[in-house]
DNA sequence: GCAAAAGTGTTAGTAATACACCCATGC
DNA sequence: GCATGGGTGTATTACTAACACTTTTGC
């Protein structure tokens, strides 16, 4: 027994909703539960943040351990903080959630904490019981920030490579929105943003049709005015 | 000594940032701190939350009792977590964040744990070392998230009574983004929401010029098109 | 009448939308 | 040639922004 307290205290984790598109599909990471309780269910990767250690750093110690997937230079956002005082019933546990974007390629290894790591789509998470504890809520509200922060930044970049078409990237605000957008209005919006793309210099080359221009990620990290996913509902 | 952990743990404390307009400059709620550390600053009103007591409540709960502002039916918004391992310099404190608009006119009263509540100005309590701990990296994000909700959502009426006129709502705008709107459009804009404003029937009497509507706050939570703030900078 | 504040009209500019159309490639 | 996807042109509609103008009060 190595802590003592005077006053009532929780323990602190940090999870990691981690998003990427695979299949056409918008996935999360998550990690099959070895232990009790929910053993065997499905669960975003994080645990116990340590006693001196930053609870970002945290995240991105357990994703690597979990899932093998290397967080270094990940763009790592705070999603919010789930505190019910019943949602581990162990002990009150305090989690920040994380939300990071990740491209479609990257290379998964599970770890020793998880008997399995995979990409799971998010339609099915969604569904009542799918996922451990109260990660379902924290999926729900990840998804919505993501969706908001599609309209204003440049992050729908990070689901693909070093380059990519605009085809691509219209695939991912598609896929995320779950809405069809027009080819030419979005060409002419993300082009028209200074700083957002960047002409490689390359093009596609043995696909069906014209080539495209591939683009890099441009320096800009806000796209003004915003694009639109919900003037006609 | 009534606690022991296997496992490092931390404290969990609720803060509440509650903004209100005071002559005509937005200010927050803040407590003069009795005990150390930061004895004599100014802080956040707030504390630990009860072992089994949920996170916005005990929020409520420390807003009444160190301010004697009654937080029933007040609608709380969760800011963020705030997590860096020395933020408080005697244990790891883990303090959430909420953020909640007041009227102007409501009743103070300072509570047992704190030496003085009082508003004062966000522009005063963002220098440099005016707020005890990382409150000061807490009043910014929270002035960042008041500033970004007032162009989607209604919020902007809780700053001020049952009843109110276009023009006190404008002022409330204009306060809180610091710049000034264009009387005719504001008008047009908030009383075309479907919703939004309700006419009350009465009208304003006794000031100079014209009288005005009196409105209530209506059912709509969502300004859609959203009003601008950016796009002139 | 005059000042002041509420509220409306008008116009120009900017952006979103829909969709026609041309371009460049594989087959 | 034809199909396919990349990319541009263009007309319509919607909204913003600027500001002139009318309305209704106190003095």
């Amino acid at each position: 027994m190595a802590y003592t307290s005077e006053f009532p205290f929780v323990y602190l984790t940090a999870d990691v909703v981690a998003f990427s598109i695979q299949d056409d599909a918008l996935c999360t990471l998550v990690v099959k539960r070895r232990d009790a309780p929910h053993r065997g269910r499905w669960a975003f990767p994080g645990g116990f943040v340590g006693e001196t250690e930053d609870v970002e750093k945290a995240a991105r110690r357990e994703l690597r351990e979990e899932t093998g997937v290397d967080a270094r230079g990940l763009r790592l956002e705070q999603v919010g903080v789930y505190t019910a005082p019943r949602r581990d019933p162990r002990h009150r546990t305090v989690s920040v959630a994380f939300l990071a974007v990740l491209p479609a390629d990257v290379a998964l290894r599970a770890g020793d904490d998880a008997a399995d790591a995979q990409w799971s789509p998010v339609d099915e998470l969604l569904e009542p019981r799918r996922l451990a504890f109260d990660h379902g809520t924290i999926l729900s509200d990840a998804v919505d920030r993501l969706r908001r922060d599609l309209e204003r930044s440049g992050r729908a970049t990070e689901f693909l490579g070093d380059e990519f078409t605009v085809a691509q990237l219209r695939r991912v605000y598609e896929v995320v929105w779950n809405r069809p957008l027009d080819p030419g209005n979005f060409q002419r919006k993300v082009t028209g943003v200074p700083g957002l793309l960047e002409d490689s210099g390359y093009q596609t080359a043995g696909g069906r049709g014209r080539p495209a221009t591939l683009y890099k990620a441009g320096p800009a990290t806000e796209i003004w005015p915003p694009l639109s996913r919900e003037r006609d509902r």
